[in-house]
DNA sequence: CGCACCATGTAATGCGTTACATGATTTT
DNA sequence: AAAATCATGTAACGCATTACATGGTGCG
């Protein structure tokens, strides 16, 4: 539920649909995406339903920016969103380990080019969190003084993404020592 | 995709909707999984398309049995699938991860509800992986003994779900220790 | 007696993606 | 001169979930 990511970032203060886009690929990115399309359409939904408002910002120069800010129904919801336990896991959706499930039969070189290319992105990935992300939360920091106790929990969840990238990297290397091994 | 798992297991061999869903539940639920209904509208969709075809096979005493085999297109589009390169990483929805993410000024009490329920279900699919999974594979390595060389392929891809749940019960175990530290 | 298992499906709804549509400014 | 950034949105489509609908057999 997009929804709640959006409730989240517009309790930290008042924010366009732009700027909710690019808070998210800099920080719930690996744990939660959204294309800005998205985004859009469900701030427009969220306003009909009484969880946000929107103030058109008129710029010379520039696109005229709609501003949303959350209201207190939006806040409520977010905290009982929040406040509800989850009592299942979340869905899981691996394309490479499903791929890797049925290829037995495919040839090596195929699977090994399938392994490598994902490699790639992973390791680029875990790169990511292990750099640009903790810059991004330093930042966020700094821009936000006010969430000095926030700043933890983002750094937890950083931390969630970069565990997740080295065991997938790890991964995908046995992957490739199994396949090649196998002749 | 689902069609692309109901593809792979078809590959194996005719199976009824409802066996797709047992036999998804017992060995890709971990990296894939799919509901009931949704497993019988794609094989609908499948068989419309021309990748599967389907025979009644009555039964007394128990409901008839629609089953489904793959055919010669069907067949090519899993190998066209399972060859084709993933230039891209898979979405990541992490419920838990983004609650966590916007909790920092819940009450602790409540954090921490959320975090034990979690855990508990994170340990139990560890536990899940670490038993029943392996004799699931034992198992079906017996079923399809013509599929020997998918063996390791199965045991690779159940090590993936497991090394994903340790790392996330330990998460969850330092956020615990994190939520309890600040006072 | 109740629950789990076997076995199939449809309809409505919700969530998310892709493609379409526009256009100026700033950086390389 | 091209690409990235700023900035907003709609329409069509695809994929997945939830709820609805049915009913016999086997086990504890």
């Amino acid at each position: 539920m997009l929804k709640f990511a959006l409730l989240g970032f517009l309790s930290y203060g008042p924010m366009t649909g732009y700027e909710l886009k690019q808070r998210m690929d800099r920080s719930t990115t690996h744990f939660w995406h959204a294309k800005q399309s998205q985004i859009y359409t469900t701030l427009k939904a969220m306003e009909k339903d009484g969880l946000v408002e929107s103030v058109i910002r008129e710029q010379r120069e520039r696109p005229d920016r709609r501003v949303y800010v959350i209201t207190p129904v939006g806040t409520k919801e977010l905290q009982k969103w929040l406040a509800e336990p989850l009592t299942e896991l979340s869905p899981k959706k691996e394309h490479l380990v499903l791929k890797m499930f049925f290829s037995a039969h495919q040839d090596k070189q195929t699977t090994l080019t399938q392994l490598y290319t994902q490699l790639d992105l992973h390791q680029k990935q875990l790169v990511q969190y292990q750099q640009r992300a903790v810059k991004d939360i330093e930042q966020a920091a700094i821009e936000f003084p006010q969430l000095t106790g926030d700043v933890k929990m983002w750094k937890a969840t950083r931390k969630f993404g970069e565990r997740y990238e080295e065991i997938y990297v790890e991964w995908i290397e046995e992957m490739i020592s199994l396949i090649n091994e196998s002749s």
